[in-house]
DNA sequence: TTCCAGGTATTAC
DNA sequence: GTAATACATGGA
């Protein structure tokens, strides 16, 4: 089994941190790079000097998955010009240089953020790695790799049973990602379809689904289909939304709603996820001691 | 041990 | 509309 490899010209892209940012949960870092699957094939990804190195199973003539996978052809120059200037997206935007949105796979970004749910990142990375173990299939790795597993598909997770999604440790998600599963697999819940479609209406579909509420699909709708104003909700984003533009306040939620739908411009989705993950690794701090919901 | 995690559904005012 | 709670599991 050979490798094809290929190098990436960029700049300006922290692929580090752009994998390890809780938009994607397959990621590993090892000593040659971060192992992954992109297409249902394994990858193997590492940070050079104004290079990407890619490396994948032979043979491989076509990288536009790649490309494609990484967002290689976005102006992040330009997406960062779009942000506000306030100074905590400009602390947001010098810590994350470089951080970058995917473009993933829609069922698996549903899947994935089904299961996210009230569970630390760490874990959610866990439990999506047994459910691919688990139910999806093994694809071709280089010697002496580790095995790797494709990620279920629709169709296969829904001949599965609740209980048999349990032995993944996902808990109660279980009853929410089987159905989910059969309305992909039935046709019910057309994803491809969702591409066409405005985000408000896109978001209205995917809310349908039990257990998908606002934030999931937000997430979704960010991380798959690349809606640039698609802006999650979550307990991070909003202590820091709370915090370092409404200090004192107590805003409602609806408010905090309307301020992220208006306040962030056009590439509202992106200054999101510098916000999550600047607030979230610390490099901005927000009130230290407390992180109970109700500010004082 | 206790608290809480990239939430959502349900129930109650 | 807002508030409280259950839900599985395990990291910190």
């Amino acid at each position: 089994m050979k490798l094809s490899s290929h190098r990436f010209a960029v700049s300006n892209y922290a692929l580090a941190e752009t994998l390890n940012s809780g938009q994607a949960f397959r990621w590993r870092e090892g000593p040659d790079g971060w192992e992954g699957v992109i297409d249902g094939r394994w990858v193997l990804l590492s940070e050079r000097p104004g290079e990407i190195l890619c490396r994948a199973m032979a043979p491989v003539r076509d990288w536009t998955w790649v490309e494609d996978y990484l967002q290689l052809h976005v102006n992040l120059e330009r997406v960062l010009a779009i942000f506000p200037s306030d100074p905590h997206m400009r602390m947001a935007v010098e810590t994350c240089r470089g951080l970058r949105l995917l473009r993933q796979d829609p069922w698996e970004c549903l899947a994935s953020f089904i299961l996210s749910s009230t569970k630390q990142i760490t874990q959610i990375k866990q439990v999506v790695e047994s459910l691919c173990t688990c139910f999806g299939r093994a694809i071709p790795v280089p010697e002496g790799s580790l095995p790797a597993y494709g990620f279920p598909g629709p169709d296969e997770l829904a001949r599965t049973s609740e209980q048999e999604l349990r032995k993944c440790k996902m808990g109660f998600r279980a009853k929410y990602l089987l159905p989910a599963a059969q309305a992909v697999a039935s046709g019910s819940l057309d994803l491809e379809e969702l591409r066409k479609l405005e985000l408000g209406e896109a978001r209205q579909r995917l809310v349908k689904l039990a257990g998908v509420g606002p934030k999931i699909a937000n997430c979704v709708l960010l991380f798959a289909y690349g809606f640039c104003r698609a802006f999650p909700l979550d307990v991070w984003v909003l202590r820091a939304l709370r915090e370092l533009y409404f200090p004192g306040e107590n805003p409602s939620m609806k408010q905090l709603e309307q301020f992220s739908d208006t306040y962030f411009g056009e590439e509202s989705g992106y200054a999101q996820q510098y916000l999550f993950h600047a607030v979230r690794t610390g490099r901005i701090s927000l009130d230290a001691g407390r992180t109970r919901k109700k500010g004082r």
